[in-house]
RNA sequence: GCUUCUUGGGCAAUU
């Protein structure tokens, strides 16, 4: 069954979904293999990869109590992606319940609630589910802090980001840093505290970052609008591609 | 032990 599980991956990786369903439903009977939930679970992420959301759901329901995590983690983020929130929230409270099928939300699960909340402008309920999850004792990984901190910029919650910024520093998991040092450069340069933003680009040379030109050339303007050319200046020559001379 | 689930811009990666 292990090769025909990576059969069915490969069609993923190919994009190749109908495949992928085809194979699943003719082959066990053409093999004589035993679908197991690994297969259910590639088949089902295949069906919301092709947009078939609610083929998968009904799948879902067919299993019964066998769903696991990566059911329920492949069928959340399908959810709050397609903009089902609402109902991505019925799925995990149904996860969550006290019940012989209960199944404990891990990080991965954590981690795309916490994506869902902050892009749907609930930066609150993205705190509080983080604190609930550290409560659990899971802990926060590079994941978790990504999704916070480029969360709660885009949202202009740029405390609670710093917050969370800070605590990053003191952990040794290296988070996605472009993405991290961009949203927050990118949402201090928009709220006028170009101090602020200078000083993350300076923390981001300091971990041998390269940063977007477009994006450091605003911080270059707003140093210069302030007249402190001499940022400005290091700045510049900090961030040249063929710098370090 | 090995196959399934979440973020990611560039560069590079010895045939």
């Amino acid at each position: 069954a292990f090769s025909f599980n990576a059969l069915l991956q490969a069609g993923i990786d190919a994009e190749k979904f109908e495949r992928v369903i085809e194979a699943f439903e003719e082959l066990p009977a053409a093999i004589s293999v035993q679908p197991d939930m690994i297969s259910h679970n590639t088949v089902i992420h295949a069906l919301c990869k092709m947009g078939s959301l609610d083929e998968a759901l009904s799948k879902f329901r067919e299993l019964g109590n066998e769903p696991d995590i990566v059911t329920f983690n492949t069928l959340l983020n399908a959810l709050y992606k397609s903009g089902r929130f609402s109902e991505g929230e019925t799925l995990w409270a149904e996860m969550d319940v006290e019940s012989e099928s209960r199944v404990d939300p891990n990080v991965r699960s954590y981690n795309i609630r916490l994506r869902a909340m902050v892009a749907e402008n609930k930066s609150d309920d993205a705190i509080r589910a983080a604190a609930e999850m550290l409560g659990k004792g899971l802990k926060a990984d590079a994941y978790t802090y990504n999704a916070l901190i480029c969360g709660l910029c885009v949202n202009g919650n740029l405390d609670e980001a710093l917050k969370y910024y800070e605590d990053l520093q003191r952990k040794k998991c290296r988070p996605h840093l472009f993405s991290t040092y961009s949203a927050l450069i990118q949402a201090f340069v928009e709220a006028g505290d170009i101090d602020r933003a200078f000083k993350l680009c300076m923390d981001a040379v300091k971990r041998r970052l390269s940063l977007d030109e477009a994006l450091c050339d605003r911080v270059v303007d707003g140093l210069n609008d302030k007249g402190k050319t001499k940022e400005a200046s290091t700045l510049k020559i900090m961030m040249r591609p063929e710098g370090y001379n």
